[in-house]
DNA sequence: GTCTATAGGCTGATAGAC
DNA sequence: GTCTATCAGCCTATAGAC
């Protein structure tokens, strides 16, 4: 199957708004990108607002739904963590541009998208944090530990995971996934 | 001392960027948020990029000198990089708004200090992979660590500090340290 | 040091010819 | 489905009165 013209232009637009961001993005800086004039642009797609809108929510859709299988399935509290960085490393590879978006500039989304975005973000960390609190009671995790915390510190690796996957395309997945499972688990020093 | 009008102008201005983005905050943004025109601003300022220039290099220019004590401390290996997980707790406290920005819109930048800016970043990353490095000779890192990977992580957590800090400010500074060490030194797992 | 007025450029989006 | 032409609005920054 040949890709759509609209999915071209959401792809420019997506290593476009990566890296100049999604304000200082012209329609012309996107139109140029595909080779046609802006005006054009809009025989393909509604406004550049809605480019990022399904940009972000094809992100954020793939997370929960990523997270509602770990969550469902029969895994150990602990292989479930293991699982979640897999999907994080599945969908930084898969969504390569598009998934930097997630880090700043889903703030351009307008009502009501933005509400609802914030819902799924929100929904997200409340499952990730069920599964470190089980962690906890089952004393795979210490009882002082401040799992909010080490959900954020988590998380924050995890979303900035494309900008250190870029610069090292050399490290296969599987053995980005195992190295990431070290030391964002087990920590750094011995 | 009072603080300068043009001091009070980079607080909300920080406060703007980091809420908006660099380019989503007009001049007429920054002056209502001091109670002037926009082009009385031109008063205290040169350019809306002098004032984006300013808050980076402050910040940038406090981790290169925090960085250049611990480097030249006495401190063992292991000591350095707890004292560089409190200097991010420190200056994520103190510069609360501005430090926002080091995560995304420095890339709003123009040159040179675009390049100025990111030469100071790369040799703090080279100064703290440095010391993960000595660490890792002293053993007290494993040999199959990847210490690259357990940089960008401990960046990524530390950079998006601020985030979390502000949705929990009764952690006080002492404990949020002691609990950051845990967990990106140590990490999470039992 | 503030204001009003305005220059000059760029923006997202539309209309209509082909 | 592409183009040219254009609109209406916003932007940063400057000029000059007070």
């Amino acid at each position: 199957m040949e890709k759509s013209k609209k999915q071209i232009i959401k792809e420019a637009s997506a290593k476009l708004f990566r890296k100049k961001g999604f304000n200082a993005t012209s329609m012309q800086d996107i139109a140029a990108a595909v080779g046609i004039k802006a005006a054009s642009l809009y025989n393909h797609i509604g406004s550049k607002q809605e480019l990022l809108k399904e940009l972000l929510f094809n992100i954020a859709n793939a997370f929960t739904s990523g997270m509602n299988d770990i969550e469902a399935s029969t895994l150990s509290n602990i292989e479930k963590l293991e699982a979640l960085i897999d999907l994080h490393v599945d969908l930084t590879i898969t969504y390569r541009d598009s998934i930097a978006l997630i880090t700043g500039e889903w703030v351009h989304l307008e009502e009501p998208d933005l509400k609802n975005y914030l819902k799924l973000r929100t929904q997200y960390e409340a499952q990730f944090l069920n599964i470190l609190s089980a962690c906890k009671k089952s004393k795979h995790i210490d009882k002082n530990t401040n799992i909010e915390l080490a959900l954020y510190s988590i998380l924050s690796s995890l979303h900035w995971l494309y900008s250190w996957y870029n610069k090292n395309k050399g490290v296969s997945k599987i053995e980005l996934a195992k190295q990431l499972k070290v030391t964002l688990l087990k920590g750094v020093i011995i």
